[in-house]
RNA sequence: UGGGGCGUAGCCAAGCGGUAAGGCAUCGGGUUUUGAUCCCGUGAUUCGCAGGUUCGAAUCCUGCCGCCCCAGCCA
């Protein structure tokens, strides 16, 4: 227990330690790795990340960080049929976003393709290598399947010095795709299907969009993946668990080949959240089929769709560190996503009045024309977040839910001739309503009392309910997207048909919102809190000052809405 | 009938032989000009099950059960 003490300081203050955290500390007390931490993030550039990326995100820069070590951002890009620059632009978008920085130069392990190519050929050369001429068929053919061994390819036994030759014919462009393969010598009778020779290098006569034509033949990712990983120096290669089976190979390349390190790697469950996916393939499909607008719309788990929904990069964090990270896989409550950003912008999100449904509301006993410019805190607990000014006029608008004809005592609303508080503002009495041909009220008559600003009634009673408002007169028109999650089902990726497992409602757009005039003019992304309404960010692209467009974040918690629910009101 | 993992409260998750942390959710109660926040309180005689070792087991051993991953020239 040497020098501990400064490392353990980071973890109290985020609550928590996992096996990994736990592993390195004790590493680093006996000197493994020089007690030096060098980790990657390693995506392929072929989509856009999301949630379950920001786990190994955090946990990745997150070690690193706690340790005093480097990560480092390297895309594994080996598969050029699949990868996009539009993705590699993404991806460092995101991070960044998420608050990291990565150690130098983003790597790519592209740039490592001459080194990995003369780590074939020295394979070749020790007869650890061989070209194989079978097909794509009949290498399935041949690896036998779960509980039967496979049997050795009639090239197997191939001279290296012929293998040599051919795998540079391949690389020379001079066998067609799928007609030659080099592949490891390792065991086809191995329980591990992984090591029944496997494929490390392939023909796509595909150019890269790193290297160009530069090259006809591609590494496969376990050829790549830890080499690439020892070329950087990276000590703990940390990964998902399905690669667990891949780990003997990684570790025999590495032990058969001059690289200049010898990383480990670990594994750990990916994180699942329920109500979602996070199917590269699937989400694109929501994509693709119009489902969704965009992988950054704001239902997406995508790290992009969750900045335009309002989420913060603290959330984030916060979400990952409270997940934790073990081997034990699961399915994380979507709960606790909602709990991390709630958590976040109750503190730091300015409050403001927003009508969603407006119910016109007018102040019989207000002097027509007069305007009284009220005050009110910009955080009901923070100094420092200032005052607003509220203009109240004679006609105002409330929440259409707010009123009621008759209720019973559980509704702490504006019932007619009842009282109730307006936010910040006076008490008011309903007295009347005005109704359409269809029967449909319109309009409220209230009265209101004067002396209430700040001060309870004369006669004692203290109204039990506080509704907000917005000046009918000096409120500013705006446009707010409720959403909802995508899913009404816990787990979409287990339905025969995903499209069935979709939310109908998991977008309502009110069009005639109105809001309180200073909170029109906020900035793209300013989060703020509509008061008794929930969590709201001004749309990343759409929204401008003066023209709002805001997303529902996150509602407030509802216990009104759980009483409501049991059928008690 | 192959190989590799995992099983601690509704959901995550600490714990690593000395008598079950924490968070979320839930449900009570208090404060409150947000039915929010905040504050208090609330659940495992028990750690998948069954045996065994031990003064003592969630932790060690044995067997069983359940769930997940692997048969791409994807990563």
């Amino acid at each position: 227990m040497s020098n501990n003490d400064a490392h353990d300081a980071p973890a109290e203050k985020t609550g928590g330690t996992n096996f990994l955290r736990t592993l390195i500390a004790e590493q680093i007390a006996s000197g493994e790795h020089r007690g030096e931490v060098v980790t990657r993030f390693p995506p392929e550039p072929n989509g856009y990340l999301h949630i379950g990326h920001a786990a190994s995100i955090c946990l990745n820069f997150g070690l690193a960080e706690h340790f005093g070590g480097r990560c480092r951002l390297r895309f594994d890009d080996t598969n050029p049929d699949a990868e996009d620059q539009e993705y590699i632009d993404s991806i460092q978008a995101d991070i960044h976003w998420l608050g990291f920085e990565w150690d130098g130069e983003v790597r790519y392990t592209s740039s490592y393709f001459d080194t990995l190519y003369d780590y074939a050929l020295t394979l070749i050369d020790a007869g650890l290598a061989y070209v194989d001429e079978l097909s794509p068929e009949q290498i399935r053919e041949y690896r036998g399947t779960l509980t039967e061994p496979g049997k050795n390819s009639p090239y197997r036994d191939r001279d290296p010095v012929e293998s040599r030759a051919m795998f540079e014919a391949m690389a020379n462009g001079e066998y067609a795709e799928g007609t030659a393969s080099l592949r490891a010598k390792i065991d086809m009778a191995s329980g591990n299907i992984n090591l029944r020779d496997p494929v490390i290098y392939r023909i796509r006569n595909k150019a890269h969009h790193q290297t160009g034509n530069k090259w006809c033949v591609y590494p496969s990712y376990d050829f790549a993946h830890g080499q690439s990983d020892a070329i950087e120096g990276v000590t703990h290669s940390i990964c998902t668990l399905e690669f667990e089976d891949h780990r003997p190979l990684y570790n025999w390349l590495i032990e058969h080949l001059p690289v200049p390190s010898h990383p480990v790697q670990y594994e750990f469950a990916r994180v699942n959240l329920n109500y979602t996916i996070t199917s590269k393939r699937k989400l694109r499909r929501l994509v693709d089929e119009n489902i969704v607008d965009g992988w950054d719309d704001p239902r997406m788990p995508t790290i992009s769709g969750i900045r335009r929904r309002g989420y913060t990069p603290e959330s984030i964090r916060n979400f990952c560190e409270m997940v934790g990270v073990s081997r034990s896989g699961g399915t994380v409550d979507a709960a606790l996503l909602e709990h991390a950003i709630r958590d976040d912008l109750n503190t730091n999100a300015a409050r403001a009045m927003c009508v969603l449904d407006p119910l016109k509301v007018v102040i019989t006993n207000w002097e027509e024309g007069h305007v009284e410019t009220l005050t009110a805190p910009g955080h009901p607990n923070r100094d420092d977040m200032g005052e607003r000014r509220l203009p109240l006029t004679r006609e105002i608008y409330i929440e259409k839910e707010d009123f009621r004809e008759e209720a019973n005592k559980k509704y702490k609303r504006l019932v007619l001739g009842k009282k109730v508080r307006l936010r910040n503002a006076y008490v008011i009495e309903a007295q009347d309503v005005v109704k359409n041909d269809a029967g449909e009220i319109v309009e409220v008559h209230c009265t209101y009392d004067p002396d209430t600003l700040g001060a309870n009634p004369a006669d004692g009673s203290k109204p039990k309910g506080v509704i907000h408002w917005v000046s009918a007169t000096h409120g500013k028109q705006a446009l707010v997207r409720v959403y909802d999650r995508l899913f009404s089902v816990e787990n979409p990726a287990r339905e025969e048909e995903l499209l069935d497992g979709l939310n109908p409602f998991s977008l309502t757009v009110h069009r005639g919102c109105w809001i309180e005039p200073d909170a029109a003019e906020v900035a793209p992304e300013t989060r703020l809190q509509f008061e008794r309404t929930g969590y709201f960010v001004a749309d990343r692209y759409e929204h401008a000052p003066g023209a709002p467009v805001f997303n529902r974040v996150v509602a407030l918690r509802d216990t009104w809405a759980k009483i409501e629910a049991r059928g008690n009101a």
